[in-house]
DNA sequence: AACACGTGGAT
DNA sequence: TATCCAAGTGT
């Protein structure tokens, strides 16, 4: 039997090499015995559920600046929360942020639950959330596994069972290594570790603390583990989007429902997408079609948007959707794909 | 259990 | 260009 992970040389390779984040607290705050913030914490794991450190950054701080704490969050207008949260995807994660904010706010008094359990119960928190604001926040020996813990776990193992179904053994292997000493600190050294080293290609296996521990760079197969099933091909879908401009420059925009794709952003009002979209305009109007499609890929499937353009006169009452006046009106409020229908239609 | 749910960067 | 992937959750 190979030697255990040995934990305290991953958390002295973390005090050298911890990454520095907007959301950690400084290294002497952390020796001091200061903890941060739960709220940090929670609105940092939240943004960064599947979606990168860099692409996270300016919307934390743009976050935390206008909203410092989880109260004042909880009183912001939903359009507002939603506006804000523009372009960083998963719109069911600014839905939930701001569902468990009010909980949080109304149901304990404005102070997080200091439980895993409690955590759970909340909006938008599933296991890893509430394991990472228990370990990070509270400093408690709670067990984090995201896609960096199964690929470390998967190595350190040499498991070759494919996710998803490994996902309860990578589980189990990760709770056994989980110390009740630092365990705030070890959850982030051990994801520090795989987004720095255990990288999904090419893990730097020469500089790893963990190396002598681990059974794939013993066999030789840390950089194809851990192994997934193979994914479904995307389909491709059409649609039309209509972007009415009425003669003062107001826009015809429309909040999308709160189910589903793109749920509660503000989007431009368009056809179904599908194998062959309607036409189906919000306002009476001579459209005209730009020559050039607007592209975006989602999880599921590839868009390509047909975007048409209008200019109608003050009178005009719209089908669907509200004129916008050009001064409340921002692009950066819009989610991505329609973004660049707007980039298209704007210099049409 | 399997699928829906965004985006931008790297390769 | 195509694919993969990133600190997952809800249904």
């Amino acid at each position: 039997m190979r030697d255990p992970a040995p934990v305290q040389d991953l958390l002295d390779w973390y005090d050298r090499n911890a990454r520095r984040m907007p959301w950690r607290i400084s290294p002497s705050d952390r020796s001091a015995g200061i903890r941060p913030a739960p709220y940090r914490i929670w609105l940092s794991e939240v943004m960064l559920q599947q979606t990168t450190v860099a692409a996270v950054k300016s919307y934390y701080e743009a976050f935390t600046s206008r909203w410092p704490t989880v109260t004042d969050l909880a009183a912001a207008e939903d359009a507002d929360v939603m506006a804000a949260w523009a372009g960083l995807g998963y719109y069911a994660r600014a839905r939930n942020l701001l569902k468990c904010a009010r909980a949080v706010a109304e149901d304990h008094a404005g102070v997080f639950p200091e439980t895993r359990e409690g955590l759970l119960s909340l909006p938008g928190i599933g296991p890893y959330t509430a394991a990472a604001v228990s370990a990070i926040a509270f400093d408690l020996p709670e067990t984090v596994v995201d896609g960096n813990v199964e690929r470390v776990m998967a190595r350190l193992h040499d498991e070759h069972t494919p996710l998803p179904t490994a996902k309860p053994i990578l589980t189990q292997m990760a709770t056994a290594l989980t110390p009740q000493d630092r365990p705030g600190d070890y959850a982030q050294a051990v994801m520090d570790l795989g987004a720095t080293i255990c990288t999904p290609r090419k893990p730097a296996c020469g500089i790893c603390p963990w190396r002598t521990a681990c059974a794939a760079w013993e066999a030789g197969t840390a950089a194809e583990l851990p192994k997934k099933l193979p994914k479904k091909r995307k389909p491709t879908r059409l649609g039309i989007a209509y972007l009415a401009r009425r003669v003062d420059g107001a826009w015809l925009l429309e909040r999308r429902p709160d189910k589903g794709l793109l749920g509660g952003m503000l989007g431009w009002p368009g056809s179904d997408w599908g194998e062959t979209p309607q036409e189906d305009p919000p306002i009476r109007a001579e459209w005209r079609e730009v020559p050039a499609e607007a592209r975006h890929t989602f999880t599921h499937f590839h868009l390509r948007l047909t975007v048409k353009t209008a200019l109608v006169p003050m009178d005009r009452a719209p089908l669907r959707g509200t004129f916008v006046e050009s001064p409340d009106f921002s692009p950066t409020d819009l989610p991505t794909v329609m973004r660049k229908a707007y980039d298209l239609a704007k210099d049409a």
